[in-house]
DNA sequence: GACCCGTGGCC
DNA sequence: TGGCCAAGGGT
């Protein structure tokens, strides 16, 4: 068997570079979004976006950033809050991790940078949650440099571009188009041109239907020369989320619900939830499950009635859940297991849920006001 | 390389 | 309706 050979690394004549970089700047000088992260050039500020924009849309990061440009000014004001009021500022946005790992990251550059983002690439590949295209990022917009910063509109342009058909789920083929990019950043205006490439990727060499009688550079691509701009770029097909069966509790005593900080690691990791459980095999009713990994924790209910069900689709988990209500049995004032609680709806609100709870939240203030009037409230 | 990690919007 | 995608990183 021969093993099939990865097609090279493209090199454009010099001409072609000279081309594309001329008409991609005047595109982007003209056609530039006016986004609150591009007011200067402060690389917090920089950074910070990058970070929220990771694998979330430019719409939905905006109203996000102004909120946490307003907590957090300054490196320094992100370095010496609490991480509860962090996590609190990012709740809703996903990918929690992204939101610790900024901080761990900030305070890092507090304690051994003086508190200036350092301008050299070994050091800010070093921060926590810095990978490749983010500090290519940084590096470029903030400071200039001329390093690669290769996100998924980079990887869709240099495949129309090209016409290449490397599959850009893999790691390979970002190094290649990594390297490719060094062959065309021009000198002086790296960031700009970087941050050109994403605009072009975001406005006008679209996923689906991509606007090549529009684009600036349509004289130099490719794939719309041979009319393929649609096949491209190759990307290897995600696996489907795997359907999980989940139990919620609504469990209350007095004024206050009963809540779950989840573990460390995994889903979710370290937020604040309702008590959740998996549903076991067997032919009982779902909220079975819940009550006997409340008992085993030395909580006792009494299962009400199926407040609800939703259903939350993650990257790779899509969670079924049965929303669950529970009477506790005896007084529950003795020693509660680490990281569970019993919140008031003041202290619910000081807390960051991620939105799959939202939702449960949500559900039981409507269930709430339908029964007004009839049967009371919930127990 | 494969898998994990959230959420919302679009066609 | 649902599959796909978005300025990815960590393990």
């Amino acid at each position: 068997m021969s093993r099939k050979r990865q097609d090279p690394v493209p090199v454009p004549n010099q001409k072609w570079v000279a081309s594309v970089r001329d008409k991609l700047l005047a595109w982007y000088d003209e056609n530039r979004r006016d986004l609150p992260w591009r007011k200067n050039k402060d690389p917090y500020r920089i950074w910070v976006s990058e970070i929220m924009l990771q694998q979330t849309r430019v719409d939905t990061v905006i109203p996000y950033y102004e909120r946490f440009m307003d907590a957090f000014p300054t490196l320094k004001a992100l370095a010496e809050a609490e991480e509860e009021q962090v996590i609190k500022a990012w709740e809703g946005l996903g990918y929690y991790s992204r939101a610790r790992n900024l901080h761990t990251a900030v305070k890092e550059v507090a304690a051994s940078y003086g508190g200036k983002v350092p301008s050299d690439p070994e050091a800010v590949s070093q921060l926590k949650g810095v990978g490749a295209y983010t500090a290519g990022a940084i590096l470029s917009i903030a400071f200039d440099r001329r390093v690669p910063a290769v996100d998924g509109n980079v990887m869709r342009v240099f495949s129309r571009w090209f016409a290449m058909q490397d599959d850009v789920a893999k790691l390979s083929t970002r190094k290649k188009f990594e390297e490719l990019a060094l062959h065309v950043i021009p000198e002086g205006r790296a960031g700009d041109f970087n941050q050109a490439l994403m605009e072009l990727g975001a406005l006008i060499c679209t996923p689906t239907s991509p606007s090549c009688d529009t684009c600036p550079v349509r004289e130099e691509c490719r794939a719309r020369e041979w009319g393929v701009q649609a096949e491209l770029p190759v990307k290897k097909k995600a696996k489907p989320p795997v359907p999980l069966q989940v139990i919620f509790g609504w469990i209350r005593q007095g004024d206050k619900v009963l809540l779950q900080r989840r573990p460390n690691e995994g889903l979710l990791a370290g937020m604040w939830g309702l008590p959740t459980v998996e549903a076991g095999k067997g032919e009982v009713a779902p909220g079975e499950f819940l009550r006997e990994e409340l008992c085993r924790k030395g909580i006792s209910i009494e299962l009400g009635s199926v407040l609800g069900e939703l259903e939350h689709v993650f990257s790779h988990r899509r969670w079924q859940v049965t929303l669950v209500e529970g009477k506790i049995k005896e007084q529950a004032d003795g020693n509660l297991p680490e990281g569970w609680y019993w919140a008031s709806e003041e202290e619910q609100e000081a807390l960051a849920f991620p939105n799959v709870y939202r939702k449960a939240f949500a559900m039981v203030r409507e269930r709430k006001n339908d029964s007004q009037g009839i049967q009371g409230r919930l127990f």
